[in-house]
Parts: structure tokens; C-alpha cells; sequence
DNA sequence: GTATGTGAATTTCTTCACAGCA
DNA sequence: TGCTGTGAAGAAATTCACATAC
């Protein structure tokens, strides 16, 4: 009931976040209840899909009806993992690393920053948000106390897999990569990337033949 | 040649991107050749399937030897249409879009962003980076002058739409947004989202079970 | 021998279309 | 009637495997 009884695909766990958006945004508009297609018009997918992602994990409509907003919100956050706290390992103290650590959206989903690390002295016993900057090298100590099991590598290209092979060197299993590079990790660690400059890449291609 | 003869998959365009940043590095480090597997070694992506990307677009390698990179990466280079520089407007002064102001890798690809906006009058006339801010009111007359045709979106997700209908209505054609909303956008408009909060949704999902 | 480029096979994902339920 | 859940069909993407070229 927890795991998952047959093998998801993968896009249908990218595009649950954007139907759990969704869902928040509607309740906070006071819908109480949605249809598929509904729901389908807002997020530019289509009805089917969202019906047969859904239907991986369970039945959560009412037919001629549709679907109780409270109650998927809630099978979608559990779905997610979203009933739980994480805490969150910040390794990188630059422009970026200091605008995530103020950002308040991660909060507000569960996502807490507990620390931050760098390499650089000059940064190290600053205030970030609301943490203070360690040195790299103070990780093991600091999450052995901590365990955290998510972190986020906000560092220059040519630091990320240092990075990444420290936070995984402390149980660290989850990694948000903001460098512009392809990291090696073990198979079990999920890493997932927002490289930036490659978003405008694509975007740049869009753009051709002008 | 410049226009795509056949119609490519859109995951082929992510990937080139990948395959660019590969190629840029390893020409750093004095390589001058490279054969598919080394690239896909790399970049974790299958061999076949590089060459298969290639092939869309050309012939670029040498059997038995492999690709030249110095000639790869000016072609994936144009194929990108990174040839060309791009002004980019930047909508949003707050954490997220200073970092992004002052985040150096756009600049180094040919990104350029060259005016800034915000509705917060406390913001506006203040020094972002190297531009300005602008009210938000005075959009379509700086892009008179600029002409500009990305733009990037680092605003609440209550005035993203705002913001979108505000870059299309002058021109923009490519739109990077990173407010944690489906935004509608006619057709033509290429917008890709880059979510930080959905992003951590899905590490999320994959350390249920724990 | 080595590595590319590609048609064919395979796998994965999406969409259709409808039976069944409220 | 209206809408869900889903098997089947269809489309898309990936990978294989090999003829071809250096």
C-alpha cells in the first residue's frame, strides 16, 4: 500500500508534483472537488494520463462525480512522500546557494535546510537564511548528528563531485545538482539536475532558424 | 542544413545540450578525439543513442576513429543556434533573480540579460548585477529599444501569468520559468519550467519507503 | 581491428475508447 | 447523464546488431 505495486514510469512521477500543485492551488480556491479533465485543462495533460497515472497507485475518483480534492491532495502527498520531514544538506555558500537557502518554498513543503557547508574560510561562520556556513570538511561530524538523507549542491562545475562523493560518503541518498556537469554516483543514490545553462540551451534551440 | 531535415525528438534536444557539456570538457582537458562510447561513458547516455541524436543532424564522426571535438562541439554549437548571442529580460528582483543576475554561466554561453523588472517600487532604480531594475510597467518600452526574445521568470507563482503575458505581449518567444506554476502560453511560446520545489518533490518520492 | 550510421526490433509511454458505476 | 478506471491500440523513444568505412 506503500510501495508501489507494479513499476511506475518515470514521467508519471515527474508529472504527480505538477498534478499535487495543482490540486493545492485549486483548494486554496476553494474547489472542493475536480474532474480529470479539469484538472487536465490547468496543467496542460492530458485527462487520460492523469487518470492512468493515477490509477498506478490506487482509485481515488468517484465516477460522475470526480475527485475530492482534500482527499487526493492527501494520497498525492503520501504517494510523493510528502508526510514526512526532511532535512536538507546545503553544500555551496555562492549567489545561488544563498538565494536557496532563503528561498521559503522548500519550507513550506517539508524541505528544511539544516545546514550549510563550503569550502571557502572567508564564508565559513557566516549566517545563510538560517543557518551558518560550515567548512566541507565538518560534514561527517556535523551529519552524524544530523542524518540527513537529502542535500543540495549548489557549487562551481568543477567542485560538484567532490561534493556529491561527500554528502553520499555520510548516507546522504538524494541530491538536487545545480552544476553544470554529469556527476557519477552510485546506483542507489537519486541525482537529479537543474543545470541552468542547459535549460537555455534548449530554449536556444527553440529559438534556430531566426 | 541549419533547419532540422526530419523531426527530431524533443529528448534528443535535452541531450545534445549534455553531449555539448561533455565535449566543452573534454576539450579542456586536451582531448582531441573521442568516440561515442567515450562520450556516453560520461554522460551516463547510451552510445547508440548518441549516435542515433547525431544522426539526425549529420554526419560528424569518422568510423573506425571516432568524432574530432573541436568539430562537434561547432556543430552541436549551431545546432543549438548558440552561434548567436541572445538578449534575455529578467523579470523578478528578488533572492532568486539576483542570484541569477550575477550567476556568470549564462553570460559565458551567449545569454545576456540585459534589463531587469519588478513591481516592487522599493526595488526599482536599484543595481541588479550589471542592469538595473525597471517597473514592470516599463517592459514594452525598454524592449522597444532591445528587441529581446528570452525571458526568465523569478517571480511569486501569483504573478508568474502576469509576468509571462507581460514578456509575450513584446516579443519574447522563450520563456525559463521558475515559479511553481502551469502557465498557459500560446503555442508558438516555448516555456520550460524549472521548479526547485517539484524537483524536490520527486528526490522525495524516490526515499519513500523509508 | 575499430567505430560510425542506421534499419529493424524492442521497450516504454501515451492516447483512445468504452464498460461500469454514481 | 457524467466521469472514472483500464485493456487495447497507437505513437514515440530506445536499443540492438550489423553493413559499411577508415
Amino acid at each position: 500500500m506503500s510501495a508501489p505495486p507494479e513499476k511506475i514510469p518515470q514521467p508519471t512521477i515527474e508529472r504527480l508534483s505538477a498534478y499535487l500543485q495543482c490540486v493545492r492551488l485549486m483548494r486554496a480556491q476553494e474547489s472542493a472537488t475536480a474532474s480529470s479533465s479539469e484538472i487536465a485543462r490547468r496543467t496542460g495533460i492530458n485527462a487520460a494520463q492523469l487518470r492512468k497515472d493515477l490509477s498506478y497507485f490506487g482509485e481515488f475518483g468517484t465516477p460522475g462525480l470526480g475527485y475530492d480534492l482534500r482527499a487526493l491532495e492527501a494520497h498525492l502527498s503520501r504517494i510523493m512522500g510528502l508526510d514526512v520531514e526532511r532535512d536538507v544538506l546545503l553544500v555551496g555558500a555562492g549567489n545561488l546557494g544563498r538565494a536557496l537557502s532563503s528561498y521559503t518554498g522548500f519550507g513550506r513543503r517539508g524541505f528544511r535546510i539544516v545546514a550549510a557547508f563550503d569550502v571557502d574560510e572567508a564564508k565559513v561562520g557566516t549566517a545563510m537564511g538560517p543557518v551558518r556556513v560550515h567548512h566541507l570538511r565538518e560534514l561527517a561530524a556535523v551529519n552524524a548528528e544530523l542524518g540527513a538523507e537529502v542535500g543540495v549542491v549548489a557549487v562551481p562545475a568543477s567542485a560538484a563531485q567532490v561534493a556529491v562523493d561527500a554528502l553520499t560518503a555520510v548516507g546522504v541518498r538524494a541530491i538536487l545538482n545545480f552544476a553544470p556537469v554529469t556527476l557519477a554516483a552510485r546506483p542507489e543514490i537519486t541525482v537529479r539536475n537543474v543545470d541552468l545553462t542547459s535549460q537555455m540551451e534548449i530554449l536556444s534551440y527553440y529559438l534556430r532558424s531566426t
